[in-house]
DNA sequence: GGATTTCCGAAATGATTGTAACAGAAAATG
DNA sequence: CATTTTCTGTTACAATCATTTCGGAAATCC
């Protein structure tokens, strides 16, 4: 006998599908399909949407654990309203309107939303494409940013380092770019970060690079940089904020994902070489433990 | 005769409040209250809930447009809906949903659920306390960061120098301190992100700013750093995330966040530092434009 | 103060709900 | 193929629900 009490309504659903019967697994989809509305109803409503008999859906609540429909339902109503009052879905209720939730939770709701737009824009194509690029150990990597971008592209490099040799930071001081487009050969790939307002600088160093032969990817926001022109690919990200600036979430993610996808696509090579890094960091920081 | 039937439930009821008797206002003002969970359940426990009776629940509705409980109750269930169908859960379906969704989805979906969890979980007071700190004109900033967070940092002192003087990126490498902490008074402020694993650098540094008499914000995961034990405030944050690494997008909602605000809270003196700014980016950008 | 109107809840009532019991159908087992 | 087991819907019934009715309380108006 097992008892695994403590677990929502939907999880339980989940977790029971696949010794649920037929009908029962009938209900189960139906809920689950349309959660949590399909299930907020009387259970004679329930049970004609998901065409099976109200006993059916009785049968189903027992077998999650519950004491029977009402059981069941009140749990679920505990848990929408938890979700409703989860501060992103957050409505602006409450005495007074709109005006007076924290800015956090405005923040918040436009990240979401950008990062919606702009995941759901993003080619997957262009997307995997462009972590083969960065995979590829026969090539070497470069990145660099304007002026807010620049610490997306400073993070792409500290962590990509990790993963794969080979990883340079430009600088967006361009007397520092000569020696790294010296040593710029063809097939290298140079990630660019460029959001309005666009800056001649990357323009320029994107130019330069495609020169060289280097296979340019820009980063930038839906208005779409110059520089993306020169570039083999562009991943556009949506980076609007209840604010004077614009917010780079979206971008961190894409920076984030990209990372994610690189290090699983080369996980034969990096684990390892992760491994002895984490041993150098610990040495370096037991050397330093002085105080 | 007045229609008003294109209204949601919620502003109906706002709507209506001035028109109604003494227990339909008490039945109004308790679901409002709790909207919109208290009006989910049967008319009996909604009624005893707000301590009037059936029948005054029924008229309520009636009065609202509708014709009867039942009636005013789907309505209610419709929006919840659409409510829900909100962005986050939305994603916390195709993500539960599908398991053979593109890694950008997976990505995402732990994204929000981090920002969800960091959210509830922060603050308010807090998270204002130390936007304040930030506003204060009086007061210098610093800011530093460990391995990972350094770009975090970097991203703080390059839009926090626009909005106000006085804000210093602190290197992780210690002997660039000295100087810094030498400029440090009583009442400046260290903005220190310190994330697993935890680094002793930061914890050095925080130690000794706290001896110069600076007021201490740390910014860490749900794990907490060792260097909170010393600061002023602390912010938390969720960072897991699928992937061999942590996914530190809360942390830049955070840090955009804080930004946002402080920019609002100094608008008046920081308008005109924004526009120069913005004007002398221009005319270096024109300068640069030789090519 | 008396009359009128408005408001509210107790009681009554019909409708609906949720569950238990049962029986036929389907599947599994020998 | 017979038999058992499992599954599912129909029926029946108690419980609850939503609504109407109605009488009295409270407020309002001459």
């Amino acid at each position: 006998m097992d008892m695994d009490l403590p677990l929502g309504v939907e999880d339980r659903l989940r977790a029971a599908l696949p010794d649920l019967t037929r009908a029962e697994r009938q209900v189960a989809t139906h809920i689950l399909r349309q959660y949590p509305v399909a299930a907020l109803g009387s259970i004679t409503a329930l049970a004609r949407a998901a065409e099976v008999s109200t006993p059916t859906v009785v049968r189903l609540c027992q077998k999650l654990g519950y004491r029977g429909y009402p059981d069941f339902q009140s749990a679920l109503r505990g848990e929408v309203g938890a979700m409703l009052e989860s501060p992103l879905v957050k409505h602006d209720r409450w005495a007074g309107g709109a005006p007076d939730t924290h800015i956090l939770n405005r923040f918040a709701a436009a990240v979401v939303a950008n990062l919606q737009a702009t995941l759901s824009q993003i080619n997957h194509g262009d997307f995997d494409a462009v972590a083969n690029l960065l995979a590829d150990p026969s090539r070497r990597i470069f990145a660099m940013g304007g002026r807010i971008t620049h610490a997306h592209a400073d993070y792409l490099v500290s962590l990509m380092k990790v993963v794969r040799p080979e990883v340079t930071l430009l600088s967006d001081m361009s007397n520092t770019w000569p020696p790294a487009l010296l040593d710029m050969k063809p097939g290298d790939v140079l990630v660019a970060f460029d959001i309005r307002r666009y800056e001649n600088s990357v323009l320029q160093l994107v130019e330069l690079s495609v020169e060289q032969g280097a296979e340019v990817v820009v980063i930038t926001d839906r208005w779409v940089s110059p520089a993306a022109a020169h570039a083999r690919h562009t991943l556009t990200a949506h980076i609007e904020a209840p604010s004077a600036w614009d917010s780079t979430v979206s971008i961190l993610v894409l920076v984030e994902t990209l990372l994610a996808s690189v290090q699983s696509r080369t996980w034969a090579e990096t684990e390892g070489r992760m491994k002895r890094m984490e041993t150098l960091y610990d040495r370096s920081r037991f050397f330093r433990r002085y105080r």
